[in-house]
DNA sequence: CAAATTTGCGTAATCACTTACGTAATTGTT
DNA sequence: AACAATTACGTAAGTGATTACGCAAATTTG
């Protein structure tokens, strides 16, 4: 007995959270199979250096949708085990650009390779279902954004 | 630019996370436009008592799949708030029994009528979509409980 | 039925974030 | 230019969950 699962879209939240844990979990995996000291979380931190080459924690902070406290913990442990360096900003005295360091370019060479496989499976397991999952979570981000969830529940709502 | 979406698959946990937050964040918004003093994450625990009526802390974790600790550290919040009361199970000296109060259960008749029109609600907005976020859910959990993500990973990839 | 194992629960420590707050550098205002 | 406001970052404390560990009660086993 699922009672999450049958309590239908009443435990929605829940039920996006469980499958979010799993992912995460189960890329986990995939990085311990392989030998590599990477954790899913640094992903998107690592990723978007990757793509932007340097960045302040602001910045990363915004981009990512995180608080900037969590930027500097995971920046942290990312200087910690070598894979970023970071220094302040000669424009700006107040940032600190981060940026991949030697190390971890040698391990971006590995993760890229690791990431494209992850994503051609996951596009081949998702792409096969009749619903996709990724349009769904799109729909849902959209109609959300379009009117928040509350103004939603007053319009539809008729309890007094 | 939301890097997060523009990644696709590759970022479908972190996606699936931000969506969940989100929908637990709107779910207490609803609350507080009522004037409740109740909580998202509450729910599994108060609901599932509200169906079963008395349950040891075990069985709660158990169902909900949760760990006991969490399920210690809800019931305690819950009981000083006053909506559970709990005492030592007659036929397990080990065991603790929680089951809804008075006061809880006053609330709850409040509750459900929210629930009720929260699910109508989320009913008509994931049900007029053209892919069911619901399904897509069930596929993938599906999926992954059929083959793990990591044994699908083994067979799939092509890197030696 | 005594000893070993398992089960149920509680607490402490940890984790991955967040909010709150302080400080220093920059920018805006008059 | 002086002062106020804003911005960037860092640290501390709080939050909501987890894992680790220990104890007591029940159950299994020889």
């Amino acid at each position: 007995m699922d009672i999450i699962a049958d309590l239908g879209t009443l435990a929605f939240a829940s039920r996006l959270k469980r499958l979010s844990d799993l992912g995460m979990q189960s890329t986990l995996d995939i990085y311990k199979f392989y030998d590599i000291d990477f954790e899913p979380r640094f992903f998107p931190l690592f990723y978007y250096l990757s793509q932007k080459g340097e960045a302040s924690i602001m910045e990363i902070a915004d981009v990512l949708k995180v608080t900037h406290p969590g930027v500097i913990q995971i920046a942290k442990e990312l200087e910690k085990k070598g894979l970023i360096i970071s220094k302040k900003s000669a424009e700006d005295a107040r940032k600190r650009n981060l940026k991949i360091s030697k190390k971890g370019k040698n391990l971006l060479s590995i993760l890229q390779k690791i990431w494209a496989e992850i994503r051609a499976m996951n596009d081949e397991i998702i792409e096969s279902r009749e619903h996709n999952i990724m349009t769904a979570i799109k729909e849902i981000e959209d109609a959300w954004a379009e009117k928040s969830y509350l103004e939603r529940f007053k319009e539809f709502h008729h309890i007094q």
